[in-house]
RNA sequence: GCGGGUGUGGCGGAACCGGUAGACGCGACGGACUCAAAAUCCGUUUCUGGCGACAGAGUGUCGGUUCGAGUCCGACCACCCGCACCA
């Protein structure tokens, strides 16, 4: 039989608009059904749609979509995380206004991702950048702020001296200003925070109640939030005559307490107030503590540089030891924000202090043993040791595990006193800081605040919100704009009608991403919330997103969910149920003689003898296929689902992002890929319309009987139904893909045998075919909708309930056990489902490779696990 | 540097709770159909040896636990992600 193949291109246009006109995929919020929220991370408009998008959103898509066959009333929005630096960039680069470009972003990603046929509530659409969805986070700031949670202090930034500027990190290339290449200085700001560590131990401990969080991303924040039990321990300073130092002595935080014996030097942070005050009258330490701040502010630069000190001739009497004086440094990898911002040094049990040791020639003494080892021979080369073991060299401690001793440090000093003071008490220190979301930039949430001569900070009032960023600003000189426009900055105070400036930071765009899960929820609200509509739907039922964003944005997210209870605004402390993090989509990378990078486009891959090799279409040059890697601009390694979906169409885009790779892992876009997928799309068609000439009407009961073909190709319908639906649940699509294939195979081969079927295997093709459409619906919804309706029916598959797998079908009475010799498998039998230990182990001792293998020697053991396998071991 | 992850045929991967390693797809090879090509259909395809039945090896490396290890434990190697102003 001759089938006209699937034409994409036409079909998709048609059933989204089919979609569209029944509303199918907008949510009443008061839809008495249960309820289920997808959602997956909201893109920011970069320009166009990329494959990874294509990805993430077919995920949630065939959650969404399968969540509704299954009769909930199911929430998946879309909108835009439109605030952020590249829009700035784009407005000194390319002279666009960060407004017109961004919103001609979502205009351009908007009809990209309408094409893909995602089933979208658009109607609930929001952009950060909107006036209508930041007035209602100016409020939630301002309502954080009336709740203390909300405050100013100093912090440090990165500085360009020469473009005047503030410098985001990934502007900070080697220490050097991305644009200028001026070295980067760091500078004192007065800036916004929000108090996230009011509530570490409660971000913590939830953490374990999250289970449908993938494991390494809890740990990963247990590890950010970084809670430890240690020791503050006062040093006394030994008078320094001829040093410029303050008096006194240096308060230490440690974790290792027990490790106090071990100590060689004391280190303190570049930003420490020793350091500083010291740093006043000498010029060489003076320009130590400027090296340091030249290394930027990021933890990753300070950590990864060399390790650099400066001995300050100061002297710390050891706490147990008066006469035991060892050496003040100040050193670059001592972080001032965590802890005291200094620390005692133990060498050996510290990779860190033991680098700086070997560099300054401080003495490493091993006061750790690792178990068993004879104390005498422990020595450290380079490499610092860890572990747990029994102290030594630690006079009282000696013998102890390094947990007692801890216990017995502390209790010791917690008794002594300095200067009338314990020397040390015990403290819970966390990793976690506050989140300071103050922006020296424009294209961002103002902060609703105003600085008044006489008031101090003065809160916008209610009714002058929102406070809207002003569009007549230029981008010809580098800086915050919105501090060069005088009619937008000088305002009168709110309180005192007196002379005053608006606050002219904006906010950090993790903010604009850390509420738009709840806002969704009532997204035209004139307050943040409508409070009874968002805990009906929150939490999310299932977020998917990228690993990228495994701390920063769940933290914050999970953070702002909790200051939006504390103010009035939610319900609920966890704002996402369930979470999935999806890989990325990469790609073979390709270079020319030149060494340019070339893109997938302008190459043909040829195969020869075995080898690829791809050539430059327009004149036939060899290019070199170079290593897979995430598709990016600068590789020019990335392909534009555009052109995708005009070749392919939506359906295989999908398809073939879900198939293969699992979908935590990186999937690796292939020509040949897209092009299986592309196959099975139009191998679905003949198959479908071949079962609808071949097989029963829509609706025809099953027959009384049937026959032993037929049932097999029940049991492969109804098993791939199973398995589908408990891999959809589990969110395997590449496990529900090769059922599909397995499903289509058997459909494919019943076909190709049955001329003219009987009633039972005529009933069975149908039954198979429908089935197989349904299990594609969510995949592939617009080649399910063709084929649903080439199989007779009038109704759409996107409104018809998931079908139920016969349990009846799905047990088999038979299994195959495999028999191995010593763990070998040498053989395999076929029992009733239920036949008794002792049956199969008679059976087995009879099979020929049994008897020969075991020859004349004794069995030992036979080990039959039921429905599983057996073991001979002899 | 610290934290987290990944590693299985020529390639992407499957393998449930420790129980037949390689499902399914891609590629390759052979065949059918065709004047021919495309499309489609059928078959083979982990490696080594053998015509073959079969035998041996095999899940990044080294070691361990077990009747049995891709799966559990220890050490190591390689690559990827995050590190608080990219989103």
């Amino acid at each position: 039989m001759t089938t006209e193949r699937y034409n994409a291109r036409e079909a998709e246009p048609r059933w989204q608009a089919s979609w569209n006109e029944r509303k199918l995929f907008q949510t009443d919020a008061g839809d008495a059904r249960p309820n289920y929220y997808v959602l997956e991370m909201f893109p920011y408009p970069s320009g166009r749609i990329h494959m990874g998008h294509v990805r993430n959103y077919a995920m949630g898509d065939v959650v969404a979509r399968y969540k509704r066959a299954k009769g909930f009333a199911v929430m998946h929005p879309m909108g835009w995380d439109a605030f952020g630096l590249p829009a700035e960039n784009a407005a000194i680069e390319k002279k666009v206004h960060p407004k017109a470009w961004t919103y001609d972003n979502i205009a351009t990603m908007r009809d990209q991702l309408k094409a893909i046929g995602l089933s979208l509530d658009w109607s609930r659409e929001i952009a950060t950048c909107d006036p209508e969805y930041y007035a209602q986070q100016q409020k939630l700031f301002l309502d954080f702020l009336k709740a203390g949670l909300a405050y100013r202090r100093q912090s440090k930034v990165n500085w360009d001296p020469v473009d005047n500027t503030v410098l985001a990190n990934e502007q900070v290339i080697d220490g050097r200003g991305w644009r200028s290449g001026a070295l980067v200085e760091q500078r004192e700001l007065t800036q916004w925070f929000l108090k996230i560590t009011d509530f570490s131990e409660d971000l913590l401990s939830a953490l374990d109640g999250l289970t449908r969080w993938p494991e390494k991303v809890r740990t990963m924040q247990k590890n950010w939030i970084g809670r430890s039990e240690g020791l503050l321990v006062r040093w006394p300073l030994a008078d320094a005559p001829g040093v410029n130092a303050p008096a006194g002595e240096v308060e230490v935080y440690t974790t290792r307490p027990d490790t106090l014996f071990g100590a060689s030097f004391l280190a303190l942070s570049a930003d420490h107030p020793i350091a500083k005050a010291m740093g006043e009258g000498n010029p060489a330490l003076s320009a130590f503590l400027d090296e340091c701040r030249r290394a930027g502010t990021s933890v990753a630069a300070l950590e990864t540089a060399e390790k650099k000190g400066f001995d300050t001739g100061l002297k710390a009497k050891h706490p147990f030891d008066p006469s035991w004086e060892l050496p003040v440094y100040v050193a670059n990898f001592v972080l001032m924000d965590y802890g005291t911002g200094a620390i005692f040094g133990c060498p050996a049990h510290d990779q860190r202090d033991l680098d700086f040791a070997r560099a300054y020639g401080l003495p490493v003494t091993p006061v750790v043993a690792p178990e068993g080892a004879d104390p005498a021979s422990v020595t450290i080369e380079n490499v610092a040791f860890d572990g747990d073991g029994v102290m030594i060299n630690s006079r009282f401690l000696d013998g102890l595990s390094p947990s007692d001793a801890f216990q017995e440090v502390a209790r010791r000093l917690e008794a002594d006193e300095l200067d009338g003071r314990p020397v040390a008490a015990r403290k819970v220190n966390w990793r976690l800081r506050d989140w300071g979301i103050s922006r020296q930039r424009y294209w961002g949430c103002p902060i609703p605040i105003i600085h008044c001569e006489a008031c101090g900070v003065v809160p916008v009032p209610d009714d002058q919100l929102p406070v809207r960023l002003p569009d007549d600003v230029t981008f010809d000189q580098p800086g915050n704009p919105l501090d060069r426009h005088d009619a937008w900055r000088n305002v009168a105070c709110p309180q005192c009608d007196g002379p005053a400036r608006r606050e002219t930071d904006t906010m950090d765009t993790f903010v604009d991403s850390s509420w738009y899960y709840a806002r969704f929820t009532s997204p035209r609200a004139a307050s943040p919330t409508v409070k009874a509509t968002a805990d009906r739907w929150l939490p999310v039922d299932q977020y998917i997103g990228g690993v990228e964003h495994a701390i920063l944005h769940l933290l914050y997210s999970r953070f702002f969910t909790r200051a939006m209870k504390a103010t009035g605004h939610v319900g609920l402390d966890e704002p996402f149920a369930g979470l999935f993090t999806q890989g990325m989509v990469v790609h073979e990378t390709y270079k020319d003689a030149s060494g340019q990078w070339v893109a997938p486009a302008d190459i043909r891959i040829a195969e020869e003898g075995g080898a690829r090799r791809a050539t430059r279409l327009d004149d036939g040059a060899p290019i070199e296929i170079g290593s897979i890697e995430k598709m990016s601009k600068s590789k020019k390694n990335v392909v534009d689902p555009n052109d995708i979906l005009g070749t392919y169409g939506a359906d295989t885009a999908r398809w073939f992002m879900l198939s293969d790779s699992p979908p935590e892992r990186d999937v690796i876009w292939t020509e040949s890929g897209v092009e299986g997928a592309s196959r099975f799309v139009q191998r679905v068609w003949r198959l479908v319309n071949d079962a609808a000439a071949k097989g029963t009407p829509t609706g025809t009961a099953a027959p009384a009987s049937v026959g032993p073909a037929a049932e097999s190709l029940r049991r492969a319908a109804h098993g791939a139904l199973a398995r589908v639906e408990d891999d959809i649940e589990r969110l395997r699509f590449n496990r529900c893909v090769a059922a599909s294939y397995e499903l289509a195979n058997a459909l494919g081969q019943a076909l190709q045998a049955e001329a003219a079927p009987a009633d039972d295997m005529a009933f069975a093709l149908r039954e198979a075919a429908e089935i197989l459409v349904q299990i594609l619906a969510p995949f592939m919804p617009h080649l399910a909708e063709e084929s649903w309706s080439a199989l007779g029916h009038a109704t759409l598959v996107a409104e018809t309930p998931w079908p139920k797998a016969d349990p009846a079908l799905l047990a088999s009475d038979v299994v195959t056990l495999p028999v191995q010799v010593n763990g070998k498998k040498r053989d395999e039998i076929t029992v009733a489902r239920d036949a008794d230990a002792k049956a199969i182990e008679a059976l087995v001792r009879e099979l020929d490779v049994v008897v020969k293998a075991i020859g004349d020697k004794p069995i030992r053991k036979i080990i039959v696990v039921p429905q599983r396998i057996v073991n001979v071991v002899v």
